[in-house]
RNA sequence: CGGGGAGUAGCGCAGCCUGGUAGCGCAUCUGCUUUGGGAGCAGAGGGUCGCAGGUUCGAAUCCUGUCUCCCCGACCA
């Protein structure tokens, strides 16, 4: 993409609205705008990001064994008076009315939309288990939106549900989903941190949050150090295995590590830590199959109710928390896995004839090989475009100069890591397209 | 929902107290000079001062109402 036919509004100057960094950093990066509280419009650059991460979370759902669909954002109240919660969920539920005066709202969650298609659909014991997924915006009408895209009122969401015959049947989806989770934080170049949460309303249940550490996080978390030992290659090939041991590494809200009297983690081990919630998982059993009269019949001839789990991620959020995680003094520092272009090729000198018609051939080279390149062709000067390309956060950055050119060479440089380093022109290429 | 703050050009702000033809910086446009880390000079365009009502000869400024946005807390993915 040649950076003069681009939408990339970049600014110098941090809008007032914006205070926390990743928020200010979308905003100057030219990310997204916010169109009302807790509403923002995703501009190319950010929803090429955006896209990335829902890449990824739909590759490991698929290989996790999820299958994908795709709800409405826009629900009947009908489906919600089913199952009870219609009335129960509060003011965060955005309530709409059709023309015929018809009682609609926009979804916040989608538990009563799948078991309502699951149940219409399937009768018999031999279509379980199976998990079913989509990607989709959501609504909550939240007290106060703040914090950017981490806690706006519209957000994109990978919700996925499971349905089983038992509950060792519901164990295994589980199970299934955490590695999956796992695995997609690791590929995004997070380090998630699995907290159990607190039983909700119904005993027994089991559920796990996974949290990104960060200073600004909403959750204080206490946990054992052992957990920042696990590596990526570990979680990138997680098992049940890997789940015991993560999950029997302490880790606690604050609210619940309070409660417990004698800390298992001895002092030098405990962390604390603030986490931004990326992840939710939860084993509910037959709520949403008892309230909503969901059966299927088994082997024997005999009826049951599945056991069920939701899982979500919370898509949009994690441009945020990744920009928490990853950033310097001058800008967002994206891993590779989310970048919205893996190479910035920057021509510093469009006014000069050789120089452009060499950075034009390498950008030829660079999109002929696959490679996701943004192309600063502006005949702009030098200082500006590095600015740009250090806030936007691609991974890569090429330079080409005349005085470089004239020596046979060009600059590469990582943004990570900062070093500029001189390579030839095909060493270069080389580098980027391995 | 309680408490606090703010709405003036695309962005950041001043002006308001003490009413009298709306300003600054950045950004944008034009010209010239520049060009290896956010250039310099000269010029230009752009705002019904959130909205409605009131007071007044006259309102960005005073009064009333209203909408919106932000922060702290409580709540929540």
């Amino acid at each position: 993409m040649r950076l003069s036919r681009y939408f990339l509004p970049v600014t110098k100057e941090t809008p007032a609205d914006a205070q926390i960094v990743s928020h200010k950093l979308m905003l100057r990066a030219g990310l997204v705008r916010q169109t009302a509280a807790g509403i923002y419009a995703w501009l190319p650059l950010g929803l090429r990001v955006l896209k990335k991460i829902e890449q990824v979370v739909r590759e490991e759902q698929n290989r996790a064994g999820a299958i994908e669909l795709l709800m409405p954002t826009i629900q009947s109240a009908d489906l919600w008076r089913q199952s009870g919660r219609y009335d129960a969920y509060g003011p965060e539920m955005l309530r709409i009315k059709d023309r015929h005066d018809r009682d609609m709202l926009f979804g916040p969650t989608n538990e009563e939309m799948i078991t309502a298609i699951f149940r219409d659909a399937v009768k018999s014991y031999r279509d379980l288990p199976r998990t079913l997924y989509h990607i989709q915006w959501k609504f909550r009408d939240e007290v106060r939106p703040r914090f950017g895209v981490m806690r706006g009122r519209e957000f994109l969401m990978k919700d996925a549900y499971s349905f089983d015959l038992d509950e060792d049947g519901l164990k295994a989806s589980y199970e299934a989903m955490f590695v999956a989770y796992l695995r997609t934080f690791a590929r995004l170049g997070l380090q998630a941190v699995p907290v159990r949460a607190p039983s909700g309303p119904i005993g027994g249940d089991l559920s796990h949050e996974f949290h990104i550490l960060a200073d600004t996080g909403e959750s204080a978390l206490f946990y054992d150090s052992a957990i920042e030992e696990v590596t990526r290659e570990e979680l990138l090939s997680a098992d049940a295995s890997t789940i015991a041991r993560l999950t029997g590494l302490y880790a606690m809200e604050e609210e619940e590590h309070a409660k417990v009297a004698d800390c298992p983690v001895p002092q030098e081990r405990l962390r604390s830590r603030r986490g931004i919630e990326v992840g939710h998982i939860f084993a509910f059993g037959t709520k949403y199959s008892a309230s909503m009269g969901m059966t299927v019949q088994t082997a024997d001839g005999g009826t049951v109710q599945p056991q069920m789990g939701s899982y979500g991620i919370g898509v949009s959020r994690l441009v945020g928390a990744i920009i928490e995680a990853s950033h310097d003094e001058n800008g967002i520092v994206w891993p590779e896995s989310v970048a919205p272009f893996r190479v910035g090729l920057i021509n510093m000198r469009a006014d000069d004839p050789s120089c452009t018609s060499a950075s034009d051939e390498i950008y030829a080279m660079l999109e002929n090989a696959g490679v996701e390149t943004l192309y600063d062709d502006r005949d702009e000067r030098g200082g500006a475009k590095f600015a740009t390309m250090d806030v936007i956060g691609l991974p890569w950055q090429l330079i080409l100069g005349p005085k470089g050119l004239a020596k046979g060479v060009v600059e590469l440089k990582n943004r990570a890591s900062g070093e500029p380093e001189e390579l030839s022109v095909e060493s270069a290429l080389s580098r980027l397209t391995a």
